[in-house]
DNA sequence: ATCGAGCTGTTTTTT
DNA sequence: ACAGCTCGAT
């Protein structure tokens, strides 16, 4: 029998009724009314359209206190879901300051993810797994696929393990098992895909493990099947609350569905302008249809703006405005005019690196009027994280105190995951994957051949690897040099777990005993590349996070689900990162680079996904400009270095959509290379002849770039914003056309496909070559 | 078994 | 440009 009886065990913690009693309802003051209107309406379904800095985080708080304050419910029938475990925490503290003192957690604030395997664990037998299921990661799914496409006989070539991961995850997104994956979708893929689909959960089952898709997937199937269990939840949780709906997948979108289909209190925020991770399996949908999805839906929106000046939101209103099917939100603020959003142009990628760099260093003196600006208070934002190369190459030359936000998480990075992947061998000697992953490292001669064997030796008797390793030993299966690395290694891990299981020693210790034993410190003290200093350094760091955790179990249990990446602020720097990573956050100035077309809207978001991709691409423009609280710097070059090759691009059709009378169009300073710098947007689409022509689009640098759209047939924006793939460089050539590729030297264009072009080569023959590898052969780029 | 030269495919990222 | 990987040489 299950045990979900037992829902109340967690922190049911009755509010003190003096704490509230002492000051009406604190939490309501000064809220605006459309605040106040979301968080009084409690009952029935509730769309919160919270526009970007309308304070949603402060209405979605204090609606969880008026909640607990009214005793509609107790903190432990409140369902509050978040995508990071860093709007999660955040939520935590802002209702426990609200409250004072008092409150034990809500035990059901928290990701997706998180929740669902608190449930799957109390659940897990129902989808045939054992409770105590390892989570894996995407390294470990990305590998197992990996011995499942070379057990089937399919060319790794064609069918590369990613491609398939992210397939499944697609389907997982989509809530779908592998029986119920479209014919249409399975065919388009020979079946291949949905065979091996199959075939990775049923290994995953074997290994008692899930994925991430898991998670959310296995809670709807338990939930559709046994109608039970639902029940009990639908019952328990009678306040559910929704935070960036915009962002949900049909998974979550099923499962949110399922629950709230007792009490029907759901209230959901987001705003479906900023939903920007499609291309991860959010459906804008979910938000758009939420009216249909729960009648009698009240919809209340948050479009008083506390963040930003009248300008910056005019830009960015003017932007979106682009969208079609929108919900409709104008934002609005009482705050002053203030700057109008900036514009400039450069020649090219390195320039306006080095003209962002200087004007941070002037604004941080107060320049052009403005107030002084902290390092603090500034940041850049950009598209794609390779253009982050050229302000980290100019910053330190001109020693600019930076931060990049974002990038790869310390658990995922090599060497944490290999100690890991020790410790959960130690915690969970059938931990295959993780066996896997470090038999041979540090290396101990045991390659490929012995590997094999051990593989077949434990398959054979139905064991675990390192069982297998031991009957491989007994057997002599493995000799010789790899032969005692392996015995002193299962030896090793079975001493370590005889002292996992010793309480006098320290976990923290135990863990240091670990990687100095298997040699895996020593492994990088003995490496002398650059980097290694700072594996041994994170080392460190993972050892002294393990203080925070009673054992070693629960820190593997916790780090499964929490790939935060706190790094220790020191000192006033400037943020670097991606739009996607900046949603939530605001600075007083910010600094959006590469509005190129192409960069931005992206060429491949808008190849792969048509109209919708160029729709997302214009949300994260959105998402970019509303994070600015007073100064918003737009730039674009008329060149950029792109793949170790040059190309020129036109200014960002997002550009044009700036509406005029916010925007003010700067000269660079004359210092480098005259007018070069002052490319200016497109004269005849949204910036009038007037603004176009005070900063001198008749410089050469701007009518070179024209003349040479000119010469490719893109020159007319009036064209060009119409279509969605019109700047893919396939109308850029004709056949006949004489060409250069990098590799293949000169060539004659024989027939055009899509994106590809076949080309005669002077010296390399027919080849296939993608369009935007070559260049007309007397335009070579500048 | 392991090391280094050549090939490929290059957005965005959380859990 | 470059990282990550496969294949051939030690």
């Amino acid at each position: 029998m299950s045990s979900y009886d037992d829902i109340d065990a967690f922190g049911a913690v009755p509010l003190s009724a003096r704490a509230m009693a002492a000051r009406p309802a604190p939490y309501l003051d000064g809220l605006n009314d459309a605040q106040r209107a979301a968080v009084e309406q409690l009952d029935g379904p509730v769309l919160m359209l919270a526009g970007a800095g309308t304070g949603k985080t402060r209405a979605l708080t204090a609606r969880i206190v008026h909640l607990l304050a009214t005793g509609k419910a107790r903190p432990n029938e409140i369902l509050a879901v978040t995508f990071t475990n860093k709007a999660a925490r955040e939520m935590k503290n802002r209702v426990g300051s609200m409250l004072g003192e008092a409150v034990e957690g809500m035990p059901w604030l928290g990701t997706f993810h998180a929740i669902c395997v608190k449930l799957l664990r109390r659940h897990a037998e129902l989808v045939g797994l054992k409770s105590n299921f390892t989570i894996l990661d995407t390294d470990d799914q990305i590998r197992l696929l990996k011995q499942l496409v070379l057990a089937n006989n399919i060319d790794e070539k064609r069918w590369p393990a990613r491609m398939i991961a992210s397939l499944i995850d697609g389907w997982k997104n989509r809530a779908l098992v592998p029986e119920k994956v479209p014919v249409a979708d399975a065919s388009a893929f020979n079946h291949r895909g949905t065979e091996i689909y199959a075939q990775y959960q049923a290994r995953l089952k074997e290994l008692n493990a899930t994925d991430f898709g898991d998670l959310l997937l296995h809670m709807v199937t338990i939930f559709q099947t046994h109608p039970d269990v639902l029940e009990q939840y639908q019952r328990w949780f009678r306040y559910i609350l929704v935070d960036e709906y915009q962002d949900t997948n049909v998974a979550q979108y099923m499962w949110l569905r399922l629950l709230a289909g007792g009490h029907k209190n759901i209230c959901c925020v987001g705003d479906d302008d900023q939903s920007i991770y499609g291309w991860r399996g959010a459906e804008v949908g979910n938000i758009l249809r939420f009216e249909k999805d729960f009648p009698g839906a009240h919809v209340v929106r948050l479009e008083q703006n506390y963040r930003s000046t009248p300008h910056i939101l005019a830009a960015a209103s003017g932007v979106i405005r682009g969208n079609q099917g929108r919900l409709g939100k104008e934002l609005w603020t009482e705050a002053e005019r203030g700057e109008k959003v900036r514009l400039i142009g450069h020649w090219d990628g390195e320039e306006e690196a080095r003209w962002i760099g200087e004007e941070i260093e002037s604004m941080q003196k107060g320049t052009r009027g403005m107030r002084p600006y902290g390092l603090d208070e500034m940041a850049i934002l950009v598209r794609a994280s390779h253009q982050m190369r050229a302000f980290e190459d100019r910053f330190l030359t001109i020693g600019l105190p930076y931060k990049v936000i974002g990038g790869p998480r310390f658990y995922e990075r090599l060497e944490i995951r290999d100690a890991m992947a020790y410790f959960r061998l130690v915690v969970s000697p059938e931990d295959d994957l993780a066996f896997e992953r470090i038999v041979n490292t540090p290396k101990r001669g045991l390659g490929d051949k012995a590997q094999q064997k051990l593989q077949v030796k434990a398959r054979e008797n139905g064991v675990s690897l390192v069982d297998g390793a031991r009957l491989a030993l007994q057997d002599g299966d493995v000799t010789g040099k790899g032969g005692g690395e392996l015995r002193f290694l299962v030896e090793s891990l079975d001493r370590w777990g005889r002292m996992a299981g010793d309480k006098d020693i320290p976990h923290t210790e135990l863990a240091e005993i670990i990687l100095d034993e298997s040699g895996y410190t020593a492994m990088w003290q003995n490496e002398k590349t650059p980097e290694a200093p700072g594996r041994l350094e994170n080392l460190k760091e993972l050892v002294k996070a393990l203080e925070n955790f009673d054992n070693l179990q629960g820190f593997l249990e916790h780090v499964a689900l929490i790939m935060d990446n706190d790094q220790a602020e020191d000192g006033a720097k400037v943020s670097i990162m991606t739009l996607h990573a900046a949603k939530g956050l605001e600075f007083p100035a910010v600094f959006l680079p590469g509005w190129e077309d192409g960069l931005f809207p992206s060429h491949r978001s808008m190849d792969e996904s048509g109209i919708k991709g160029l729709e997302e691409e214009r949300r994260l423009a959105y998402v970019g400009i509303t994070r600015a609280e007073e100064v918003c710097t737009i730039s674009f070059a008329g060149n950029r270095r792109v793949f170790g090759q040059w190309q020129s691009a036109l200014p960002s059709r997002f550009i044009d959509e700036l509406p005029e009378e916010h925007v003010e169009v700067l000269t660079p300073p004359g210092l480098y290379g005259g007018g070069y710098g002052s490319a200016a947007p497109r004269p005849s689409a949204g910036m009038s002849e007037r603004v176009a022509a005070a900063d001198g689009y008749n410089s050469p640098g701007w009518k070179r770039l024209q003349s040479r759209a000119g010469q490719r047939g893109l020159s007319q924006p009036s064209e060009s914003r119409n279509t969605v793939i019109d700047l893919d460089a396939v109308s850029a050539f004709t056949t006949g056309e004489r060409v250069f590729h990098q590799k293949f030297g000169y060539g004659e264009i024989i027939a055009i496909e899509g994106d590809k072009l076949e080309i005669s080569f002077e010296k390399a023959g027919i080849k296939k070559v993608v369009a935007r590898f070559v260049t007309a052969a007397d335009d070579i780029p500048f």
